[in-house]
DNA sequence: AATGTCAATACAGTATACAATATTTTTTTA
DNA sequence: TAAAAAAATATTGTATACTGTATTGACATT
């Protein structure tokens, strides 16, 4: 099917404890694993059919996400997130969309900026089909491409991993009324932006595209109570 | 010698793979080990009197720091660092200062504020004894001091994350002419934001400040060679 | 000499065994 | 019966043993 050319087969290996982060990971953002719940390492190795070993680096790595905390001698948890992780989050989040927008403007290439645009099809398309799940993907690849274009490794990194500790709220966020279209209303004046080469724009933009995300985030969590 | 009322003992202990992970790390930072160095399970194990498996540990945490590179089934070396890394790196971490800056503006409280006009006099002293080390120590101290006042713990964990890559090439940089009364003149600046509560123009001259330190390291790197 | 093959070696990946410490349960004592 | 002490159990920390894969070097082949 995939025609390969040179394909140098670059390692179809992974080590057990990547597979077993890979299914702890999922676990946790799926909330099969739910905040609070102990994760001890003999009773994950057996379940999962390997030994304590990868699962204990696997832990280990899900410590460096947030996603479970670890306690010398005590063991791993789930990792429950208060509101105000939450905002501290999105706090962060902020500054680095803000410098991944005004970098964009500075640096996207056109053919780039064309794909961007052709999301937005996309996103109608999600929101007459009420198709929740698909929006949030798109939503995903839109900011994926903002960030990707910097060309700033570190930056992209930071992103990735203050994404995955909201992994969790993405959904009921974008399933409250009127979310999806504004989101869409921003996306258009980031790509407004970043057409004009306006990075000062661009900035401010973004800045106000996760200050929406984080009230409606907050008015969800509160209406949800 | 040290009087200890109500000492709650919260743990004198620390694991094995903690204190790998402390000594690896320094002698990176020390330059004890150098870029490129092989970091082999065994030999360390053996170097430092433990079993392998504390040692795996710790360089996994390296890794999380972007000390060391992992190559599964290749080993550990120590990372090294190209202009551009160290130019992304201070992008972000001026997007972060920029944040901090700001929003110490809004909340430091009147007592941090006096400790950290404290520290000028620290730094003229500093600067008169040419003592460079010092120095530095105090301007951790400083911008420390800025982020805890965020109140924001995603935030000081991103940025000392970013601190720790450079730390490597703080000393060079302030060694440079000027470059120390440079430093303490835009602190200043910094503080009088924050007594003005003036956000906009905290988070202006924290991006100053951090523009001037990637001009000074990447001039000081291009004379070293 | 250049290339290819094979064996030897070194290394990381994984499993298991043992030690130390928390936690829970049971027993003792008031 | 409640609280304290002790024992039993569960769990993490560490060491070691084993496995599989790269890497290296010797040797053979061209």
């Amino acid at each position: 099917m995939t025609e390969t050319k040179f394909n140098i087969n670059t390692n179809e290996y992974l080590p057990l404890r990547d597979v077993v982060f890979n299914t702890l990971r999922d676990a946790i953002l799926t909330g099969k694993l739910l905040p609070g719940e102990r994760l001890m390492e003999n009773q994950l190795a057996d379940k999962l059919g390997v030994s304590r070993t990868p699962v204990r680096e696997a832990l280990r790595m899900l410590e460096l996400e947030n996603l479970v905390e670890l306690v010398p001698r005590k063991g791993a948890q789930v990792l429950d997130m208060s509101e105000k992780d939450i905002v501290d989050i999105l706090e962060v989040r902020s500054a680095l969309e803000g410098l991944a927008t005004s970098l964009a403007c500075k640096k996207m290439k056109r053919e780039d900026l064309q794909k961007l645009k052709a999301l937005e099809a996309d996103f109608e398309q999600a929101i007459s089909e009420r198709d929740v799940e698909r929006f949030v993907e798109i939503d995903e690849d839109f900011h994926d491409a903002i960030f990707e274009s910097t060309e700033n490794v570190k930056l992209i990194q930071m992103f990735r991993n203050l994404r995955i500790q909201l992994y969790r709220y993405r959904m009921a966020h974008a399933k409250q009324d009127s979310v999806m279209t504004t989101i869409v209303a921003h996306h258009r004046s980031i790509i407004r932006a970043i057409e004009n080469r306006d990075s000062e724009e661009g900035s401010t933009v973004a800045h106000s595209h996760i200050k929406f995300q984080t009230e409606s985030i907050l008015r969800m969590m509160h209406e949800k109570q």
